[in-house]
Parts: C-alpha cells; structure tokens; sequence
DNA sequence: TGTACATCAGTGAACGCGCGTTCACTGATGTAC
DNA sequence: TGTACATCAGTGAACGCGCGTTCACTGATGTAC
C-alpha cells in the first residue's frame, strides 16, 4: 500500500472511531453523517469513499468497537477461573461511571438496541456476540476452567438489560439502585450455577 | 362528556392502540404519524388534535402499555408466593413465540430502549417501571410475601436483557439459546436470593 | 319543536426542514518515460 | 533527475425525499331561543 492508501486507512480509522463513540452517545438515527464527518475533522462528501451506506458504517462500528472490547475483556481477566471472572466483570460493569460515560463505554447495550431495529447491523451483531459469549465461557490463559453457557449468556443479558435500565433511569438514586441490585442479582445467580456444576453431589458426570 | 368527547375520547384510545403496536414493532423513530394514524383508520392532520407532539404520543404509549402489562402480570400471578411468581414470570416471558409477537407482546423492552434516546419518554418509564418492580415484589394478594428488591429488579433487567438479544440474533438457534440459558440464569440467581433470605440453615423451604 | 348559528373532530394538501446521497471540482501524490 | 500526465482522497454545494407539523376546510353534533 502506498502513502495515499495508507493515509486513507487512517482516515477510515479515525472515522470509525468518532462514529463509535456518537453512536454510542446517541444512537445511530440520533447521529447524522454530517455529524460524524465532522467530529472527524472531516466534511460529508468524503464519507462515502469509506463506507457504502451510513447502514455499512453502523455495521463496521458494531464488528469494531465489539472486537476491541472483547479483547480487552479478555486481556484483563486473564486467568482468572470462570466464576471470579464473571463475578467481576458484572461488578466493573454495573458501575455509575460506566453508565454515564457512554462515549468510553461498553459497545454491547448499544449495539444489541441497533440490531432490534437495524437489520444491516444485525448480522454482524450476531458474529460478534457469539464470539463474545466464547469469551465469557473460556476466557483465556484457563485453559480446562470453561463457564457454563449459561453463565455467559445469562451474565451477558443481565449486564444489558441492567444498563440500559440504569441510563434510562438517567443518573438518580433509583438509577444507582439498579446497578446494586442487579450485580447482586448477578453474583447470586453464578454462585447457584457454580454449586450445580461444582457440588460433590452433582459431580456424577465427567 | 357530550356525544363528541365521548367519541373523541374512543378514537384517542384507538390511536394509543395502534401506536402501541406499531412502537413495539418498529420503534419510535421507525413509525411515522401518518402511519400510525393510517393504521388506526384516520389521516395525519387530525393527530395534533389527540396529542401535541409525536414524542407526547411515545410518552403516552409508554405510560398506557406499561400499566396495562402490569396490570395483566398482577392479575395472572394472583396469590402466588414471590419465588413462583418470579420465576414463572421469567419461563414465560422468555419463549420464542413472545419474541416473535413484539406487537402483542410486552412493552418493556421497547419503552426501556425509548427511554435512552428519548428525554421525552424517560420520566413516564421511570414512573412506570418503579410501578413494575413495586409489583414484582409485592404480587397482588400475596401479603406478607414481599421479594426482595434484588430479585424483582434483578429479574426485570434479565428480562429485558434477554429479551432485546434474542430479538436482535432473530429466529435462529442461536436466539432460542439465548433464551433458554438466560432463564436458567435467573432461576439460579432466584434460587440463591430465595436461599440467603429464606432461612438461617439455608435449608427450610415450604 | 323547529330554525339559525356555533363548535369542533377529522380531512388532506401544503410547508419547511433535516438528512442521506451525489457530483463536479481541487490539490496533493503517484507514475511513465 | 525532470517533466507531463494520471489518479484519487477529500471538499462543499446541490438534490431529492420523507416526515413532523400547520392550516383552511367540511360536515356532523351541540346550543340558543
């Protein structure tokens, strides 16, 4: 790739990421091209020699901002056995910080809403959450120490539909009540599941 | 009330009706006011003479559906103990057929995703799912029989969580996964707040 | 009870605005020889 | 190495369309006397 092509990745790049963060502030019909463009330091007419459609960038904010949060999921628990790294990533998440810093925050709230109603960002949701998921059963640097799927799937759904209560709720003492509760919710549901897997009693399978 | 704000009042009610539907399906943005007044059998301009604005409409909607589902929940629930309660709402709620009717289906999902984006709906969602979770807890002919906090918000966020990734992963396996795990999820997290609270041995259950 | 006038729910065309997308253009970078 | 031409990332004005909202109008219902 010559110089132009590799100004041009850069360019796409840092379109992509103010994208990520007004769509994550507040939603892709919530932000215009324009807008996007412009948080850029760019103007409209050059955004469609990145993307097809403003849809196909929804779509590339999606696999992107999913990715790297998965990685860094990963790379931060790493090691840790599945119900201490499940335990914990409820509790960072389900913080009032996070749930006011939408721009830095978790992609995940954000990019299930769009798939509901985005078809063009569904797919792409779809690879990425299961890939995510993956993440939450396995982990990474624990090998043999897999979560149940259920532990994975549920904690996921939780952290959403917690998050998205708690800024619907704006910033109030009944918004700050919902992330307590559902963390504790959370961290009652994989102690049930930890003793189901792990009690003598149920060990009778391999 | 004469004869003509009687009958006002009746088309006010199908045009909340129709919206009801419509919001649920396409969301708030997805639904123009002439198509919501097309599908209620009325053209556009008589819209403004029912609500002053298509985000008064959202905020109606949000305040009629809700009270309507809880209503229903109350009603269908009557007497039960908290823990069957919960954990019969959540089995039900996370079927593929509920899923697949987001127009007859529960409002919750929608009004909490109107409510990130929309200032407009927020203070009628607030009010209303504080409603909702007060009913959660305390049943309806249930005295005596409150849940804990934790486990009404906790099960209305997993809900809701649930509900918004299925929908988004669409008709597939993957989706039906999500919903069998995450109910599994919260029978766990039921189980063990019903444990906590429930007795000093954590042993004598009814 | 009848008549004349007032009210008002609902109509449908028109307005205005925002936004996604297109396109002719510019100036810098790349290529041929 | 220099010169002439080609390419192409990014610009910014313009287009077209959809949608929320307005408004003059209609016909049925209500009211005064």
């Amino acid at each position: 790739m010559n110089q132009r092509g590799k100004q041009k990745a850069v360019t796409r790049r840092r379109i992509l990421d103010s994208a990520a963060r007004h769509l994550k502030t507040v939603g892709l019909t919530g932000a215009s091209v324009s807008d996007v463009m412009g948080t850029a330091g760019l103007t409209v007419g050059g955004f469609y020699a990145h993307f097809g459609s403003k849809e196909d960038l929804a779509g590339a904010v999606v696999r992107h901002t999913m990715t790297e949060r998965r990685l860094m999921f990963l790379e931060r628990f790493k090691g840790l056995e599945w119900g201490a790294r499940l335990r914990s990533a409820l509790r960072e998440y389900l913080t009032p910080a996070h749930r006011d810093d939408r721009a830095n925050g978790c992609p995940l709230s954000m990019a299930a809403i769009e798939a509901v109603h985005t078809p063009a960002t569904a797919s792409a949701f779809q690879e990425e959450f299961e890939r995510f998921s993956q993440a939450f059963e396995s982990g990474q640097g624990a090998i043999g120490d897999p979560a149940p799927r259920d532990a994975a799937i549920g904690t996921l759904a939780l952290m959403i539909g917690a998050m998205i209560l708690a800024r619907a709720a704006g910033q109030s003492a009944a918004s700050d009540e919902i992330l307590e509760a559902t963390n504790a919710y959370g961290q009652a549901a994989l102690e049930g599941l930890a003793r189901a897997q792990g009690s003598p009693q149920a060990t009778a399978k391999p």
